[in-house]
RNA sequence: GGGAGCAUAGCUCAGCUGGGAGAGCACUUGCCUUACAAGCAAGGGGUCACAGGUUCGAGCCCUGUUGUUCCCACCA
């Protein structure tokens, strides 16, 4: 039955060994169970040509976590990975690594030759961050990996795309939309994020016309913009302009005539009061424009260089036209001046481009219907944000959404289902591809070439995984899942998007709670990137320290929703807590000679005490996983282990495991491991290869740690006359160790232990460890005081008055110093207490079980104030 | 402009529905006490940002202030 375990923890060894032997096992296989109530956790698909990072680490710790703990709880728990196509991240890297080693662009190759190259890389790395997933210990139902653009996901966007377009809910338009000239695609709202620049506003002075000398001034952050500009606006109540209203001003560098139009829109305060309108490349001109009949220009191409509209700024980029604008106006005499002007600039997500407002013809969602319903789930609780501020973020969002924009202008992604007719220019979009026009019967059609936001495919992944659009047994069992597991920074891309699509196509929220967590930052705090290579990589510390010390140190020490810093020590404490665990099993089962795990009949004053603490710290972890307070939970477990069970607990057993009685040297094991594996338990979900290879050596019943009931404590376990007498006990042996320290008393030196007290059965229960743990040479229990303790040092506790003959090593006046230092101490602290206890408020309106512990406090408090007297008194 | 978070020991952070201020690391002292030196024992260190308020009682609830971080928003 022994192994021989090996004095320090190496998890290199054993977390593979671990995972294969579970995995072989099917130890993860959801399955569907007449009996047990499902629980279900999506993990959210990490991009397929992406690396596993902290905030990878995290997210699936905290999902296997809670799928290991319902697991364990008895619900038949199912856990779906896979991963997302990614579109533009993957695209940008493969056409990448196709000029890089072969020098063409995907034009160069064709679009079917080009999808076939991204393929070729999605089937060569696609199993890398899974490969990653379980180095990390993660228990997802592989089998069930799922891939957002696999046939069935492909079929379930096909299916959303159809009915929504069916709806009226999906349209086609032309609209300001937001551009990346980079990534030559369009944008949606959530993709752009916004950072301040420093940046200037010009003042060009626009000349009116019919007034020669007379100019309006327009202020401008983006003055090539100009080359489009088809009118000015001022507000309708500035009287500074109301004459010229109506009037028309000649452009400059275009030598075109623009209307001056009056607009609320603009704000008077600001710059001079006028606004240049460049409708085809601002969304607010956009609007001006529409409400005006202002003309749009649209001078900037898909990659942001000025086009045919543009005059002789033809040909330059974005920048280099400004420039070029910018001086001219100057030797023109038309800049008026230049300020330094901070302002807010909209980039690309993906690339950090200055994304380009531009018109353009997309396919959009209209939200403001789903938005409603999507509130609605959230506002009456069917779906809960934890923590629950979150829901207002959510909310927030929801309630000023605008219509999503999801065509994208790439080549990777779920092409968009629709056919033009080169005949009669009428749109076909149906469930299966076409073969003609649906209007004039034309065989002649094209298909759209644009494809679908990677959100589009992301936001059906809760019931796309589980077979819709079919209605499977998987989708029946597993759906609506239960815990949707994610970090703050995607609420808007994902998880607002799966609760309206899944409330929309399947009647249903798809999940009733969302956890969020945090980003990981570096140890300065900022955020982990490549740019900054301030990354750690999570894989390099699961190497080093092992994946169990890693996954305790994302979890420990942090609460939900708020970032963390990751301290490599911090990882090295963690290891260092798996080791002690190692070794306190070690120890646990180098004693061991039963073959069972079972209780003894007779059961010690520490037997009882351990018990009664384990049976309050299952009760207590129970209910904190079950509320998400995992980090609350984890530090518990931890706690009990090293101080409870292997500072005390282990301790007090050896005296009998070294003793010479057979049967008590059993009952002792019993008791270890009993509690040991008990605690394991508790801490599967977080240490989960440790644990399990620990339990894999121990007596057991059953195959798989991992697949044991979760602990329930017994009633009988709470002894709260055991847990007193034990305390009281242990109270002693700290008293006599902190006076020992105090006094430089070398460990090697024992000395005698007189204990007086009013509870000499407990003493006397105690005498053993009191010895052993105390450092004395004997014990002696006994109810009268010493009628002469001349030489002796006195330690005072509520229940006891302890004496040491150690007075050769303090003089009479430092001793009664010392005595009285502690009197007053301890008076000042019952003064408190008196004043509590004496408040008529306090006693009648605090809770009586907070008043009876005071109560005890201050009987305490009492007992050692009266001790102390009486020694000081015996000192004379 | 709107919203949110954070401010607790030298550092990084816990502290759940209000009831005797905690952990890890760092620091001091003494120990290889045969499970573990990745350890053991003992210890030092905190007007819980500030000011009010509610309450018998506030780190926790309310109001305001300051500092700080983040998110959202179409002011050129």
């Amino acid at each position: 039955m022994k192994k021989e375990l090996p004095k320090v923890y190496e998890p290199q060894e054993v977390e593979g060994r671990i995972y294969r032997m579970w995995e072989q096992a099917g130890c993860f296989a959801g399955r569907r169970s007449p009996v047990q109530k499902p629980f279900t956790i999506v993990m959210p698909p990490p991009n397929v040509t992406g690396q596993l990072h902290m905030g990878h680490a995290m997210d699936c710790t905290l999902q296997d976590i809670l799928i290991r703990f319902k697991r364990m709880q008895g619900y038949a728990a199912l856990w779906v990975p896979g991963t997302d196509h990614a579109g533009i991240a993957t695209q940008i890297k493969v056409e990448e690594e196709l000029r890089v080693n072969e020098g063409v662009s995907r034009h160069d190759l064709g679009r079917e030759k080009f999808l076939e190259r991204v393929w070729e890389w999605k089937n060569k790395f696609g199993d890398r961050i899974v490969q990653q997933q379980k180095k990390l210990g993660a228990s997802c139902d592989w089998n069930r990996a799922r891939f957002t653009m696999d046939e069935g996901c492909s079929k379930a966007v096909r299916e959303v795309f159809v009915s929504l377009y069916e709806k009226g809910l999906i349209y086609k338009g032309s609209r300001i939309v937001n551009w990346c000239p980079h990534c030559v695609t369009a944008l949606s709202d959530a993709e752009v994020e916004y950072k301040d620049k420093p940046g200037h506003l010009w003042h060009i002075k626009y000349p009116i016309v019919g007034q020669p000398g007379r100019y309006v001034i327009v202020a401008t952050t983006r003055p090539e913009t100009m080359l489009g500009d088809t009118g000015v606006a001022v507000h309708p109540d500035d009287k500074r302009y109301q004459d010229i209203v109506g009037k028309r001003c000649l452009l400059p560098l275009m030598e075109r005539e623009i209307p001056i139009v009056a607009d609320d829109y603009v704000d008077m305060e600001f710059g001079t009061g006028c606004v240049k309108m460049t409708p085809a490349h601002d969304p607010n001109d956009f609007e001006v424009g529409l409400r005006h009949n202002l003309e749009s220009i649209r001078v900037l191409d898909d990659h942001g260089v000025v086009n045919e509209l543009g005059g002789k700024y033809q040909g330059m980029d974005r920048y280099e036209a400004r420039r070029a604008v910018v001086a001219d106006l100057e030797a023109l005499g038309l800049l008026d001046r230049v300020e330094d002007h901070q302002h807010n600039v909209g980039t690309c997500y993906r690339c950090g481009t200055d994304v380009e407002p531009i018109i353009s013809a997309q396919w959009f969602v209209k939200m403001a219907p789903l938005a409603e319903e999507a509130l609605g789930v959230v506002r009456d609780g069917s779906v809960r944000f934890v923590p629950d501020r979150f829901a207002k973020t959510y909310t927030n969002w929801m309630e000023n959404v605008h219509d999503w924009c999801i065509s994208r202008q790439l080549w990777w992604g779920h092409q968009i289902p629709v056919w033009y007719c080169d005949d009669c220019g009428h749109m076909t979009v149906t469930r299966e591809d076409p073969t003609q026009c649906a209007h004039c019967h034309s065989p002649r059609i094209t298909r759209d070439p644009d494809v679908l936001d990677t959100w589009f495919s992301s936001a059906l992944w809760p019931f796309s995984t589980l077979g819709w659009p079919e209605d499977t047994e998987d989708l029946r069992n597993f759906y609506p899942t239960d815990v949707l597991v994610t970090g703050y920074d995607i609420i808007f891309f994902w998880v607002a998007r799966m609760i309206f699509s899944g409330c929309a196509h399947t009647g249903k929220p798809p999940f009733h709670t969302v956890l969020i967590h945090g980003l990981v930052r570096d140890d300065k705090g900022r955020k982990m990137s490549k740019s900054l290579g301030n990354g750690i990589d999570p894989l390099e510390m699961a190497e080093r320290y092992g994946a169990d010390a890693l996954r305790f140190n994302l979890i420990t020490g942090n609460s939900p929703g708020n970032d963390m810093r990751f301290y490599v020590e911090k990882c090295e404490a963690m290891r260092n807590f798996a080791n002690k665990i190692w070794n306190a099993s070690r120890f646990v089962q180098m004693n061991l000679t039963v073959e069972d795990a079972h209780l003894p009949d007779h059961l010690e004053l520490e037997d009882r005490w351990i018990l009664c603490r384990l049976g309050e710290v299952i009760g207590e972890v129970t209910e904190n996983m079950e509320s998400f307070e995992l980090g609350v939970a984890s530090a518990k477990v931890y706690d009990f282990l090293w101080s409870d069970f292997c500072d005390w607990y282990i301790e007090l057993t050896k005296a009998r495991l070294q003793g010479e009685q057979a049967q008590a040297k059993e009952d002792a094991q019993r008791v270890l491991v009993f509690v040991l594996t008990q605690t394991l338990k508790l801490l599967h979900p977080f240490m989960p290869f440790l644990t399990e290879e620990i339990w894999q050596a121990l007596p057991h019943e059953g195959d798989f740690l991992m697949l044991q009931p979760w602990p329930q404590a017994d009633p009988t376990w709470a002894d709260r006359a055991a847990k007193q007498a034990m305390e009281a006990v242990m109270d002693v042996i700290r008293a006599v160790r902190a006076r020992r320290a105090e006094m430089r008393v070398p460990p090697s030196r024992k000395a005698a232990l007189t204990i007086v007290t009013g509870q000499q059965e407990v003493f006397t229960a105690g005498q053993a460890h009191l010895q052993r743990l105390a450092g004395a040479s004997s014990v002696e229990v006994r109810g009268e005081d010493l009628a002469d303790a001349a030489g002796m040092v006195c330690q005072v506790t509520p229940v006891a008055k302890v004496y040491l003959p150690l007075a050769q090593l303090v003089d009479v006046a430092q001793e009664r110093a010392r005595l009285q230092k502690e009197l007053e101490r301890t008076r000042g602290e019952r003064r408190g207490l008196e004043g509590k206890l004496s408040n008529p408020g306090f006693l009648s309106k605090a809770p009586q079980a907070v008043v009876e512990g005071e109560r005890e406090r201050a009987a305490k408090l009492d007992a050692v104030i009266a001790k102390l007297e009486e020694q000081l008194a015996a000192m004379g």
